[in-house]
DNA sequence: ACTATTTTGACAACCGATTGCCATACGCTG
DNA sequence: CAGCGTATGGCAATCGGTTGTCAAAATAGT
């Protein structure tokens, strides 16, 4: 009589068997409305107590699980957050990605994680496709220019992380702050002249990095110059080392902690010891920068919380009602971590 | 006249305003029926070449993405594909996501990742879960026992990753073949007496890396002792390295590179050096396992590859035409790295 | 020129859920 | 018991596409 003829609907199954079930064959089995089952799963005090409970009891059986794609279709949420990052082999970006899909799982929703491979096209292409299959984008060390990037923003929520835009929510690692620890860290080893070997020059967090190091140098009479520009990958640790080395400098500070990771190598293979014969100190202690030879002096942040606080941004965006603060900016704390890749400036 | 009141239609803005086209506004422009359009975007010679044109350019004009949620409730397919790693923090992972990403990012696939946080309840959840909002899964390390993961992929598409089902397609990355090696390069040193330091005990991959280090020891009359199970975390390394300590080994041969790091540093804490004291060989050759100290001598295998292998397998099955050969089992192949962490046993 | 055949495109049902609107039925007060 | 308010649940439209069916138009054949 009924439309439900999936498999024998004894007990409980540990994994449903055959289509999976519809709020029709809800509905037909408990010979209501499929409208009502859909209100007595959604709006529960707006059916009956009885009929909600045979529903209720229904679902289960059937083993029920909401169709997502309908459910975004007809009420355009998706349950789908987009994650896009330049680059999905930095490390630094594992530890962010792991706040964020924790948070988000946490919320219910999904993570759909894209690689940008460093390029501004497929970052502008992939918001523009996630504008429709998702209900918020959180955004990694965007490659887009300010405007470009604010306009995608206009069109569905967004949370930068480390990119400041007017109007666009973001979180901050402030690296920048620990700039001056840093320096003064080497200063304290007596070094005078230190290179800042920089990331992509498109990176507002290398713009950033360089503009408060410099001050603080400034600030207290020491040398600085920048190396660089260099691709935010171990290998161009060699190059960067080598700039560093001709550069004659005796400390170097490093956009990130794969670049150091690099150059420390490439210093080893050049006979080079660190750090009696070059100091070295990278950003964002990355997986792997407390094993690596020698240890590397690096400033840390709490990377996967900030991925955490983005996607606490975002829902605050998209549930307008409960969250209680808005804020539209959120600074993560940066504190120099001393390890063994710095020391003493050479008597040389 | 026309329902169509987006922005200025001048030109190609460089991203699109208001609400995103649909076939509807497309047909409207055009004065052709919805359908219409969506067989000339879909079955071009099922409509004339005249107005195929027509609507192509209207479709530019008007900036038209098709929009995926309703492409998916109709039929049926989502161009998602799910990724099921037990842990996103291990590096492992990342390289396999990485691989995974590049391939369905090239076949216009979206990639659904998924953390299963090492818990074969999370694992089935999410499995029956995805049925409906993926085409297919990749289910890398599966936690789940083999009569639940074969029920699972009978229900839709699926690629296993280092994990041996029947009738299962599977990519098994063959680090048991490099056992021997491993073995015979620490007999060339003189060890005779050897740990297997194992990983999780509902892991397939330690069981078969164990069995195959024991087979191999028999044959060449070496003591091979077991230990653990330790969680595959750098943190385990120190309790391993202990055991390991204790046991009397003068080397392990550890399921993989994270507890073997973790090893590495913990023997260092203990004050012994290796490989003076002790031979340390990983498995994986991750992330850092170069530039630890020492450098850690592993098995390697193309990780990488084996995502977008595992990929290529899915696709031959979501699109059964056009792929060749439907191979269902692909063996990765797999050799020793010799680095710094292995030498001459202790001559005390 | 007239019929036979093929092309072309419109209509409408459908995918699975949501939701505004409305009709019924119930409970209550007077 | 009339009259009214409200709790309840069904109908049908909608989201944006896909696809089977069929009629009209264009083409071919004799």
């Amino acid at each position: 009589m009924f439309a439900v003829q999936r498999g024998t609907p004894m007990a409980t199954q540990p994994m449903a068997t055959g289509r999976p079930a519809t709020i029709h064959d809800i509905a037909a089995l408990c010979g209501v409305a499929a409208s009502t089952v859909s209100r007595a799963l959604a709006n529960p005090e707006r059916v009956n107590i009885r009929t909600r409970e045979r529903i209720q009891a229904a679902a289960v059986e059937l083993h029920y699980t909401p169709n997502s794609q309908a459910k975004a279709l007809s009420s355009g949420k998706t349950g789908a957050v987009g994650v896009l990052v330049p680059d999905i082999t930095n490390p630094f970006y594992f530890d962010l990605i792991r706040g964020t899909q924790l948070q988000l799982k946490a919320a219910g929703y999904t993570q759909l994680l894209v690689d940008t491979e460093e390029s501004d096209e497929v970052e502008a292409s992939t918001l523009e496709q996630l504008r429709k299959s998702a209900d918020g984008v959180i955004v990694a060390a965007s490659r887009l220019n300010d405007d470009a990037l604010a306009a995608a923003a206009a069109l569905m929520p967004m949370v930068t992380v480390n990119r400041d835009v007017d109007g666009v929510p973001a979180v901050i690692i402030d690296t920048p702050s620990a700039m001056p620890q840093a320096l003064d860290h080497l200063i304290s080893w007596g070094h005078t002249s230190v290179a800042y070997v920089s990331g992509p020059a498109v990176s507002q967090s290398s713009a950033r990095r360089w503009a408060a190091l410099s001050a603080a140098a400034e600030e207290r009479g020491v040398e600085v110059r920048r190396l660089g520009p260099f691709a935010p990958k171990t290998q161009s640790g060699a190059a960067a080392a080598d700039a560093a080395v001709h550069s004659g400098v005796t400390a170097c500070i490093v956009f990130n902690d794969l670049i150091a990771i690099g150059m420390l190598q490439r210093l080893r293979e050049r006979g080079l010891r660190v750090p009696e014969d070059m100091s070295i100190v990278g950003c964002d202690d990355i997986f792997g920068a407390d094993f690596c030879n020698p240890p590397l002096t690096t400033m840390s942040s709490p990377i996967e919380q900030a991925g955490r606080v983005a996607v606490s941004m975002l829902l605050a965006q998209l549930n307008p009602l409960a969250g209680g603060g808005n804020r539209n900016r959120s600074v993560m704390p940066t504190h120099l971590t001393v390890r063994g890749s710095t020391g003493p400036v050479p008597s040389a």
